[in-house]
DNA sequence: ACCTGAACACCGTTCAAGT
DNA sequence: ACCTGAACACCGTTCAAGT
């Protein structure tokens, strides 16, 4: 079934190292993630990335890029099945990142791990992690005008949700989450339980008589 | 786990390793944490550290160990000098902790990459891991003893706890706390809010006549 | 314009041999 | 017992030459 036809140019090169870039990463973790075993995977010569990706954090800066595209589209779609509490989506976009943590170890490894994002060399990056950024603002406006979320600069208070689900995820992909994630439900009831704290706090509240 | 005092080339080739990463890593991040580069700071011939340390990544688990004494370290000298309040001491940690992670950029970015945590072959990583969550433990059970703590499992408290704070520290490193984490205080500022938010959560309460 | 082949510098790791 | 020197396999990157 598989042809093998060789031409000496290969068409669309550029997607093909992104697509098994993710494969490897996925399938190997990180130290699978070089160049020339991504050439390999492709069928194409050590030197022929550098046609397409000026270096190895080039690549990796793309790959991480269409991870953060793809968590994106997770969020948006779970919003769109949540109702239109606040807590609710916060809900549902706590679930989402979790889950796609833990289908995607190494690939959100590699997307929070940043050693990209601090140098501002890659744009399309720093665009794709503003997409994200930008539901969670989002979610808290939409809280806030329908008198469910407190009030505050809704970037400030979506910077502080992007925290809770950040730390949330990596915890939960390092292990460091059990036994609360173990059982069926665990990884959502993770989830469920941080928004509950990040809704109501920790702190305990007097019960006025 | 002290050894003998000698600081020389020949006789703690193993401490001295381990302070050459410290300070590579400091210096020129991540890429910089190579054996020869390392065997090269101390002195010594490339194959010398397979004396002390099983492979690279043995290395790295060390020094990120110190990593995380150190961390706690610094956050037991911070609740030493805060009230028995339990909002006062989750504010100390947390300005503790992104305090920390600025001034450790790369260290704290090694910490948290998790890739060698998720492998338990370092119980002594694993060790230095817990002695930090169990700080955090410690405050929340203060704090539900003197009654400022919604009661629940203290150790589930403690991990959202930290969710929140690996959270905040990793987007302040990346810089993706600006601009709230500009100007003097900055740092600090970030740290109360988002403690004043788990504390309180961002659900808005009900205001009974 | 896009890709190959060979080359260079460098790293992780091993091992026989030195002290 | 601890360290050196040489060696092997492999990776990032470059560049002249091929299609």
């Amino acid at each position: 079934m598989r042809e093998k036809p060789k031409p000496y140019h290969h068409g669309d090169l550029r997607n093909a190292l992104i697509q098994a870039g993710l494969e490897l990463l996925a399938e190997s973790g990180a130290s699978a993630l070089d160049l020339r075993q991504v050439a390999r995977r492709v069928g194409v010569s050590s030197a022929a990335p550098y046609r397409h990706f000026a270096d190895r954090q080039a690549l990796i800066a793309t790959i991480v890029e269409e991870g953060y595209y793809r968590l994106a589209r997770h969020i948006q779609s779970a919003l769109q099945q949540a109702s239109d509490e606040a807590f609710d989506q916060l809900n549902a976009v706590a679930r989402t990142y979790v889950h796609f943590a833990q289908d995607n170890p190494w690939l959100v490894r590699e997307m929070f791990s940043g050693l990209t994002i601090e140098h501002e060399t890659y744009p399309d990056l720093h665009q794709a992690t503003k997409a994200v950024y930008h539901l969670y603002v989002e979610i808290i406006q939409r809280g806030q005008e329908h008198g469910q979320v407190i009030a505050g600069d809704p970037r400030a208070l979506a910077s502080v949700l992007w925290s809770m689900l950040h730390g949330i995820a990596t915890l939960t992909i390092e292990h460091q989450m059990r036994p609360y994630t173990d059982g069926p439900e665990g990884i959502d009831r993770i989830a469920l339980f941080s928004m509950q704290i990040l809704y109501d706090g920790v702190g305990r509240k007097e019960r006025d008589p």
